[in-house]
DNA sequence: CATCAGCATCTTTTT
DNA sequence: GATGCTGATG
């Protein structure tokens, strides 16, 4: 029977409310679930009992924090099930539908109820990028790009917006807090945001924060609120400690009393602070309803060792704040994690790839080892010595194959295409044709605008001044897709043939572009249409980038590489943590605020919790810094992380690497030796 | 008006 | 090393 594998913390949470008989709904419950308790496998336990109790899986919203985990999540709920259901259980397939990320849901909604609160159901989803973009055509046009002192740039504008909106803050105060250098333009923000958002609506255009936004605008109206919570008998969601205010409104509106509604996180492993995530959601909880939340903690961890879990546990109660319990453990172990001080990165690279292999002999494969560091760039050295050994690896976290240039232009015509009011994708597409700039493009997008049918509009126009040919078979190719004859994947290589010559034309790697316009291809086919397409695209990037093209097939092995961020949920037998030091870890950009530090530090601990068997920090002496050209040596004399002071050092085993080897005879006679190499240089031309 | 070269600035984590 | 802005040139 599948609850006697769960513990008695973990029962509980997955029996909550439905030990009593009848049709009876369960309170609101908490689960404080420590790094490594079970999490995730409870909370798929509860799902599956839940369905096997009775309730209509159709009728359950599980959101989760990535697409990812969510997949996962119904891989186990379905196991579960099948487990006691038998053969029958081939329905549950596709039955738990609505298990997604907030803004996935949240997109799903809006287009069905689109029409209640008065927008297109067509609306396209700007990703943060062209959110940034759009930022930028509305910061152009009020002239902001050239005032006498330096107006913050489209990024910064954007998160600014952002921060607003998703922590359900003023303007001044987020100035105040969070951007006290950008306080003097609180005046020309606020204009700009006002344009920022009337542009997105007259483009039908919604970005990410309006996935939000717009639901939790949609579910203050009471009726609605009462309409799409009551589509829900359960609403349970994953790593609560990442959500911010604004989603919590919105959970809070669609089951104001609680009844069916569970929450999971921990609030030690919060690292989302930067996208306005506050681990009040969670602290917060169990007061929001009366009579309060149930909390059930777990608090056993399963997934590493003593030594490792001590350690980790020492990282942790030098924070300044404590919620939650230590963690502990049953398995125990000889072998404590190492403190591995080596003289720069290249070494750091070197001494990761020799383990890495050392540990494949010994029969750990490469996908159960794993490479984690704070920002992506700190791989680099480490990527150039894999490739250089041949070993295999996915990188999580950073830049992405949709961010190239190539396929953005791609998608933008796809996109234009879709909406052809989307003046972010036809400024982008436009400026392509030869002869046609930021100046012409705006015209043209200005005449389309004012057209009811902007397609029509555009195919009417003359052609502009020297784009000659390009513009005809620019306007042809949009025409086509506008008819939507050629139907979906047959489209994108309708995109791409046209796409083709500028391709030539404007990159001299273009038959390395074209390849990854190829795999595009591939990954459009695995969609029921264009619009979908777009959308999850958009909401869910693929986010590994390997060194081989594609993604890898299913039964290679590979090295995994991910920041922090991105290993969050995940485990593995052996992880190695690059760059320990301070600057890297905590950041030397977060280290304004004691707020900061402190999610620094849980940064640092959830690394160290990703391991079961054996953990390897490892120190680099020398720590190149950057914006230098490639012969640069600049340099730090790096020291260890402030969050491992040397009182807890007796937790690591401290060692160097290269292991210093005493000098062999011939050494010692090598480096006797002199010579003039300057005199035999010389010698050669005389 | 488009395009390109040159110079300054900033550099994290992601749905 | 990318991005943004400026000024020269076609």
């Amino acid at each position: 029977m599948y609850l006697e594998r769960l513990n008695p913390q973990q029962r509980m949470a997955v029996e909550h409310g439905t030990l009593t008989a009848g049709n009876h709904v369960a309170g609101p419950l908490l689960v404080i679930a420590g790094a490594g308790s079970g999490k995730t496998n409870t909370l798929a336990h509860r799902v599956a009992h839940l369905i096997l109790k009775g309730a209509d899986p159709r009728r359950i919203l599980l959101m989760t924090f990535s697409r990812r985990a969510a997949a996962e999540m119904g891989r186990r709920v379905e196991r579960i099930c099948g487990e006691v259901l038998g053969k029958n259980s081939g329905i549950m397939a596709d039955a738990l539908a609505w298990s997604g990320t907030f803004h996935g849901i949240g997109a799903r909604l809006l287009r069905d109820y689109a029409e209640q609160i008065g927008i297109d159901p067509a609306f396209s989803i700007h990703d943060r990028e062209d959110s940034a973009d759009l930022m930028n055509l509305v910061r152009h046009d009020l002239g902001f790009s050239k005032t006498e002192s330096r107006f913050p740039t489209k990024g910064t504008c954007l998160a600014i917006y952002s921060r607003v909106v998703n922590s359900e803050t003023e303007l001044p105060l987020v100035l105040r807090d969070a951007f006290p250098w950008c306080a003097t333009w609180e005046k020309q923000l606020r204009e700009l945001f006002a344009c920022y958002v009337e542009s997105k609506q007259s483009q039908n255009v919604l970005d990410y924060d309006d996935l939000l936004l717009y639901w939790a605008q949609m579910v203050a109206e009471p009726i609605i609120a009462e309409d799409i919570g009551s589509r829900f008998d359960h609403v349970l969601v994953d790593e609560y400690q990442d959500t911010n205010r604004l989603q919590s409104s919105i959970l809070l509106a669609l089951k104001p009393t609680g009844q069916g509604l569970t929450v999971v996180g921990d609030d030690a492993q919060s690292i989302y602070s930067f996208r306005a995530a506050t681990v009040r959601n969670i602290l917060d909880f169990p007061a929001s309803f009366s009579p309060a939340a149930n909390i059930v903690t777990l608090d056993r961890n399963y997934r590493s060792t003593q030594p490792i879990l001590a350690a980790a546990n020492a990282v942790i109660d030098l924070a300044s704040e404590r919620f939650t319990k230590n963690l502990w453990t049953e398995r125990e172990s000889p072998e404590r994690p190492r403190l591995v001080t080596v003289r720069d990165e290249n070494d750091q690279a070197r001494y990761v790839a020799d383990k890495v292999l050392d540990n494949r002999e010994e029969g750990v494969k490469l996908k159960s080892q794993a490479v984690l560091f704070r920002a992506s760039h700190h791989s680099g050295p480490l990527e150039v010595e894999l490739t250089r050994r041949n070993i295999p690896f996915v990188k999580f976290g950073g830049l992405k194959f949709l961010d190239s240039a190539h396929v953005k232009d791609m998608l933008a015509a796809l996109r234009f295409a879709q909406n052809p009011r989307d003046r972010v994708a036809g400024f982008r597409l436009m400026q392509i044709l030869p002869g046609i700039g930021p100046s012409t493009a705006q015209k043209v997008l200005d005449h389309m605008a004012e057209d009811p049918s902007p397609v029509m509009a555009l195919a009417a126009m003359p052609a502009p001044p020297r784009s000659g040919d390009d513009w005809t078979s620019f306007v042809s190719t949009m025409q086509e897709l506008k008819t939507g004859k050629a139907g979906w994947p047959a489209e994108i290589e309708l995109v791409r043939q046209w796409y083709e010559p500028h391709l030539e034309r404007l990159h001299e790697d273009a038959s390395a572009r074209l390849a990854d316009l190829i795999q595009l291809e591939q990954i459009a086919g695995g969609y029921a249409s264009r619009e979908r397409f777009l959308t999850e695209l958009t909401l869910d990037p693929p986010d590994a980038t390997s060194d081989q093209a594609g993604v890898p097939l299913l039964d290679e092995d590979y090295l995994i590489l991910s920041t922090i961020h991105s290993a969050k949920g995940q485990e593995w037998t052996k992880v190695f943590m690059l760059n320990v030091i301070d600057g890297c870890i905590p950041s030397d950009l977060a280290v304004g605020t004691t707020a900061e530090i402190e999610e620094e530090r849980r940064l640092l601990y959830v690394a160290m919790t990703r391991a079961k068997d054996s953990l390897d920090l490892v120190i680099p002496q020398r720590f190149f810094t950057y914006g230098q050209n490639s012969q640069g040596d600049r340099h730090v004399y790096a020291s260890r992380s402030r969050f491992i002071p040397a009182t807890l050092l007796q937790f690591f085993e401290v060692c160097g690497w290269p292991q210093v080897k005493s000098d062999t005879a011939a050494a010692q006679q090598a480096r006797q030796v002199r010579i003039d190499v300057g005199a035999r240089m010389r010698g050669m031309w005389r």
